[in-house]
DNA sequence: CGCGAAACGTA
DNA sequence: CGTACGTTTCGCGA
């Protein structure tokens, strides 16, 4: 706010509002699908209209507040203009319809709103400006509207929604003179000659801002230049000739009406008595979220009036947001002249390293206990303003691990100043210039990805340490549900306005330019970059806020980011696979299968497709007329695995189907196998002979990692067959052998702990066989007189705890029947009470709260408790129970990484981490390094947190992947 | 060619 | 009618 706008007199401003104007923009600035309630209303106009309004407010602080609307059927202006405002009146329902809306929703809080027979918005406006200014208050119009223009003075200011709906511009006399060239005095002249497009009101043609600004500069007013226009040379001086009638027309039309009689006072128009029930049923019937109701009256400053603890208050630097403008390009040539640019515009290096002081280091800090949240929140960091210290590293290209290739890197200065180069074309003084401005500043630099950042600096030999934000694990811990496919997908799901090159403009009913040229801007490659880079900018202000109000920028700091540094490596590294081996059982398999498959073909008299489900229905319910056991989800009859093991069973007698059936099993398992090993071949890298899995960190909601492109992470294990593949994963030249730690039950362990049953514990500590341990106190009987069923149904139902496990399904699981299953069951329960009222309460809480949390504060939330719908709440709860369990076990192992990469490298061991599979690390080690890395790693696991139960891990060293097994 | 369903591999 | 994933294949429909 500068000097000129603080208030003359000690009140805050008068705030009127351009009803119409508002909702039309914010009806087409934002997607309408993605503002739709369940009964298909559109609330895009609603939202985008409260979520500005509050956020004037709250930048403003007016005292004072009305908005006008114009009025069903038509205005004075009409009867002088046909057609006028015609795309107007062609306005969708959609938008119609909300109108009602918005104005219920502005009674609700208290806010006057005005319309008036045969004039429109814009008259009421005028008047209120001309009154304000009379009771000597300063006055904000607010409007999408550029006649309002016309009213800006020292005391009137006009904030106009720019290119982005949500970024207004303070058009003040000076900003007016500056964008167009006259005063707002004249602005209606200028308006006049040049049309208005949204208003579908034609101009003279050929004649924008530009040439209209320059006649009115000469002859002084509209008048002086019509006077003139013969001696107006050219084409332009014809057409000026040829459009006086309508020049002089849209001059009387854009005109606003400033002394109405409105029946109101200033003084009168206060606002904010909410009507608390109200309120809460328009957003209830709008299907607002807790987040957008309490934005929405945290603005209108009466959040606390609100009962909604989960609420996240305002938007990150949104005045900032407002003032931003589009960075300057500046191409750099030399490594020089980048090196001036960076100590101009980039944090010094003192900034950075006082900033890195204050960050939570990586790897030895991270000794939190068993105490969970708390430990991990009361070590919380609070996070530096990124608007005002963070610049921005931004590469586009390809970041696939071991053969990445980066086309551009864009470095964000914090005053909005950029450079881009072009990666290819980086020489070797430059690329020494970058390498050292990245790393004396790195901790204070936002990135959108920086794992995958990492791998496109590599691939022009670039280093990049841990940066201080990382925008899109902060969006992933906000909301783990979200999947954004990539950085714009991010920006508009949190941002809610959209990065589009080009919305509809050029026939909708109102411009959105806002950048003051006529013509539509087709952006230029460059400017799209810059624009990605910008939104990187907006995200990080957006979501810092939010991150930093839940507590999970220690989660951010000390466990994801950290995460992201050795899985990169990981990624880098890779897995070495010995080609040869797979090339035999790909064969072998293939053998194998082909034989399954000719078995099949005879006993089926035909040549069907064994992969295809429908061709198999057709086969053995069809021909074969066997009876099916199950059905798919959606009705047909069921041909997987289970079900062609049960009519196989059931097929005894009958030769022909037995067969095929058999044939198909068999089939089934060895082209499965072969389809793996196909994808591996195809995997290897052929530069290094090793495979580079992606680790996806922001993809499984729970907190766990996922692995893609192969996935390293579902290689079989089960059976000896397929657990033969794993022998073909072998430790790389340079190293001798594969180290394989896993957890046994940690799962189990960390439900001990949160549950703190003493029963439980006591197994973890007695240091017996566990599930036989627990199955002598379910059954009340002797370790030693424990059954083998009785062990394994016991482990069965220990395992399925975590998952909410139905009787039903224990006893599909166990073959018994549900009688016999449910007597397991309360047996286990009345034997372990607390973990039972343990999983109640977290689906009670989970219910209360919305989310549940993991012992490092990572959360979900659980919309689907609240649905009618039974088996949509079913689930919810299932997957709220196991939520805290499976995210707190993938917070453990993620510590548990960063610890052992971080002792191996102090320990100076050249051994590294390859995989990990949820439970389990596998390690390539370093010739002489098998003791010490095994121990380390061990180590480094089992104490990546103290619990109320040890955490226990299992080693096996080996040639390959499967001897390693233990 | 894109997409959903079905199937199946892991923890 | 147990959670969390990724990949392949088929077959439908544009």
């Amino acid at each position: 706010m500068s000097e000129a706008d603080k208030q003359k007199n000690g009140k805050g401003p008068l705030l009127v509002v351009d009803g119409h104007s508002l909702a039309f923009r914010a009806y087409y600035a934002l997607p309408v699908e993605s503002f739709t309630t369940s009964k298909g209303e559109a609330t895009n106009a609603v939202w985008g209209f409260a979520i500005m309004l509050s956020e004037v407010i709250a930048a403003e602080q007016p005292t004072r507040m009305a908005v006008a609307f114009d009025m069903a059927g038509g205005t004075f202006r009409n009867e002088m203009l046909s057609g006028y405002k015609g795309t107007r009146q062609a306005a969708p329902e959609e938008l119609i319809d909300q109108l009602p809306k918005l104005q219920h929703f502005l009674e609700t809080l208290g806010v006057t709103y005005i319309e008036k027979q045969g004039y429109e918005g814009d008259d009421i406006i005028g008047t209120l400006a001309t009154m304000g200014e009379e009771a000597g208050y300063r006055t904000l119009v607010l409007s999408g509207d550029r006649d309002a223009f016309q009213l800006a003075d020292e005391s009137v200011t006009v904030l106009f929604p720019g290119y982005h709906f949500r970024q207004l511009k303070r058009m003040t006399p000076e900003a007016i003179e500056e964008k167009y060239h006259v005063g707002p005095r004249l602005y209606p002249d200028l308006a006049a000659l040049r049309g208005e497009q949204s208003d579908n009101i034609p101009g003279v043609p050929g004649v924008g801002d530009a040439y209209a600004a320059r006649w009115l500069n000469e002859y002084g007013s509209l008048e002086g230049v019509l006077a003139s226009a013969d001696a107006i040379k050219g084409k332009k001086g014809q057409a000026l000739r040829d459009s006086i009638e309508q020049v002089r027309l849209n001059r009387r039309v854009n005109a606003l009406v400033r002394d109405l009689d409105l029946g109101v006072q200033v003084e009168d128009l206060t606002f904010g008595k909410i009507h608390t029930d109200e309120v809460n049923a328009l957003f209830n019937q709008l299907e607002f979220g807790s987040h957008t109701r309490n934005k929405i009256l945290k603005g209108f400053n009466c959040v606390e009036g609100y009962d909604d603890s989960t609420g996240t208050g305002q938007d990150a630097g949104a005045s900032e947001e407002m003032e931003f403008e589009l960075p300057s390009l500046d191409p750099v040539k030399d490594a020089e002249a980048f090196t001036a640019w960076c100590e101009s515009h980039l944090p010094t290096v003192e900034d950075s390293r006082t900033m890195a002081e204050a960050m939570p280091d990586s790897g030895p800090v991270i000794t939190a206990a068993g105490d969970g949240v708390k430990a991990a929140q009361e070590q919380a960091v609070a996070c530096p303003d990124l608007a005002e210290n963070s610049w921005y590293l931004y590469a586009e290209g390809d970041d696939k691990p071991g053969a990445a290739k980066m086309e551009r890197l864009v470095i964000l200065a914090p005053d909005s100043h950029a450079v881009m180069l072009d990666a290819q074309a980086v020489a070797d003084d430059m690329l020494q210039a970058v390498q050292q401005a990245i790393t004396a500043r790195i901790a204070t630099c936002t990135v959108h990805g920086y794992k995958e950042h990492v791998h496109l600096l590599g691939a022009i030999g670039l280093q990049l340490a841990m940066p201080l934000f990382d925008t899109k694990l902060a969006g992933y811990l906000v909301e783990p549900d979200f999947h954004a496919s990539n950085l714009d997908k991010a920006f508009t799901h949190f941002l809610k306005i959209s990065l589009d090159e080009k919305p509809e403009v050029e026939q909708g009913a109102l411009d959105f330019g806002g950048d003051g040229k006529d013509e539509p801007h087709t952006l230029t490659k460059e400017e799209t970059i810059l624009r990605r880079v910008e939104s990187v900018r907006l995200l990080a202000a957006h979501l810092e806020s939010l991150i930093e109000e839940r507590k999970q920028f220690n989660l951010l700091r000390v466990i994801e980011m950290p995460t992201s540094t050795v899985l990169s490596g990981m990624e880098d590294q890779g897995a070495k696979v010995d080609l040869e081996r797979l090339r035999t059982m790909g064969d072998q398999f293939e053998a194998e299968a082909q034989q399954a498959e000719a078995i099949a073909w005879d006993r089926a008299g035909a040549k069907v497709n064994l992969q295809s489900p429908k061709q198999l229905q057709k086969i053995l319910f069809e021909d074969m007329g066997l009876k099916p056991v199950q059905r798919t989800k959606r009705g047909s009859y069921s041909t997987n695995a289970a079900s062609l093991q049960r009519l196989y069973v059931s097929s005894v007698g009958n030769e022909r189907a037995n067969d095929f059936l058999g044939a198909l099993l068999k089939h089934r398992e060895t082209n499965k196998l072969k389809q793996i090993v196909n994808s591996l071949m195809e995997s290897v890298n052929p530069n290094d002979g090793r495979i580079h899995t992606t680790f996806e960190q922001t993809v499984a909601a729970t907190g766990r990692l996922s692995s893609v492109d192969p996935n390293l992470q579902n290689i079989p294990n089960k059976n000896a067959a397929g657990r033969e593949i794993r022998s073909a994963f072998v430790p790389g030249e340079g190293f001798e052998s594969l180290l394989s730690c896993d957890y046994s039950q940690v799962e189990l362990r960390i439900m001990a702990d949160l549950s703190g049953d003493e029963a439980l514990i006591e197994a973890f500590k007695s240091g017996t066989d566990f599930h036989k341990y627990v199955a002598s106190l379910v059954y009340g009987i002797g370790v030693d007189e424990v059954s083998s069923d009785q062990r394994s149904h016991v482990k069965a139902m220990s395992y399925g705890l975590a998952y909410g496990l139905s009787t039903y399904g224990l006893a599909q699981q166990l073959d018994v029947s549900p009688a016999e299953a449910d007597v397991l069951k309360s047996q286990y329960f009345s034997t372990f009470g607390k973990v039972h009222d343990y999983l109640e309460s977290l689906v009670e809480d989970a219910r209360v709260k919305g989310y549940t949390e993991t012992i490092f504060g990572r959360r979900r939330y659980f919309p689907g408790l609240k649905s009618k719908r039974r088996p949509t709440r079913d689930a919810a709860e299932r997957a709220a129970l196991n939520a805290p369990i499976q995210g707190s076990a993938a917070d453990i192992m993620k510590i548990a990484m960063i610890k052992a990469q971080h002792t191996m490298s102090e320990a100076g061991c050249r051994s590294r981490i390859v995989l990990q599979i949820h439970d389990e690390l596998v390690v390539e080690i370093a010739a002489g390094e098998e003791k010490q890395v095994a121990a380390l790693v061990k180590e480094a696991m089992e104490h990546a947190v103290r619990l109320a139960v040890p955490l226990d891990v299992s080693t096996g060293i080996g040639g390959d992947w499967q001897q390693a097994a233990h």
